[in-house]
DNA sequence: ATCTAATTGCAATTAAGTCTCAATTTCAGT
DNA sequence: ACTGAAATTGAGACTTAATTGCAATTAGAT
């Protein structure tokens, strides 16, 4: 797996070590699809055969943000929300406040806009994040 | 001022109570600009002849934000952050990733483009967040 | 003034996430 | 393969924003 290089590459020029903890959660990591929140990935990991305490896990998953691999998605009212990202291609998020729900979605328009506003601002942009809340087809009233 | 009214409708409207504590909260909240966290405003209360507890204050910042007079901007790994929205108009955010530099934007374009998506997807959205991340006109290279 | 439901403050509680540190493990050097 | 320094781990204590239960208080309708 691609992840895998990529993650002992990142911690090889950081003098950090793989371990298996380590490579336990990326494995998991990289099992499912979808957006995870850091407790639903720490009982996963423990129904799975390999191990990995909750401190791990948390400090793991900082790695795989650090290195590109892994990337928060949102913030809740409980926590954060993750996904990964190698293999997948830039998005942004529609979330339901009713029933949570994440609606992935890309406008390639809507790129295009930003870079326009951007240049209007003499503004640089490497990155964004747009959230969009609401209710979801099955939630609305 | 207009948002006592409007907060004194909407508590009516409720079968809720205007009382001095809600009143010290709302008057706190627009007595200045820029956003702000619970504890932030929790702490001018004090130091302002007024009293309301830690536990009011929580309670009317919900009722504030659910009648509309106050906006929750983001989280934070904090927590949260607030701005009063009564005169104030909608806007993005640019952030410099080198000197934190905020610039405010806001595109009527992108806004319209938004609704699309939203339709597209039998979404129907109540608010959104766009944050873009780069180098400002100072610190690019 | 009376009455009742709403509200308050306090302290206890919750929960995500971080931190401490002794014991363990990785891995580069030999 | 052996060694040792440095990194990492797990368990649980801790932090901190925010919520909640409840007895006492208060708003506001009649
Ligand atoms: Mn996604
Ligand atoms: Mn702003
Ligand atoms: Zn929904
Ligand atoms: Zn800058």
């Amino acid at each position: 797996m691609m992840e895998n290089i990529i993650f002992r590459n990142f911690l090889g020029g950081k003098g950090l070590k793989l371990t298996k903890e380590r490579t336990a959660v990326l494995s998991e990591v990289y099992s499912f699809h979808g957006h995870f929140e850091p407790e639903y990935l720490y009982s996963r990991i423990k129904g799975s055969g390999s191990k990995a305490s909750r401190a791990s896990v948390y400090r793991t998953l900082s790695l795989l943000v650090e290195c590109g691999l892994v990337k928060r998605v949102t913030r809740t009212d409980k926590g954060n929300i993750y996904e990964h990202t190698y293999g997948h291609s830039h998005h942004d998020h529609m979330i339901c406040d009713i029933c949570g729900e994440i609606i992935e979605f890309f406008s390639e328009k809507l790129e295009k806009l930003q870079d326009e506003i951007c240049e209007k601002n003499s503004f640089i942009g490497s990155s964004h994040a747009l959230e969009i809340r609401g209710r979801c087809k099955k939630c609305r009233m």
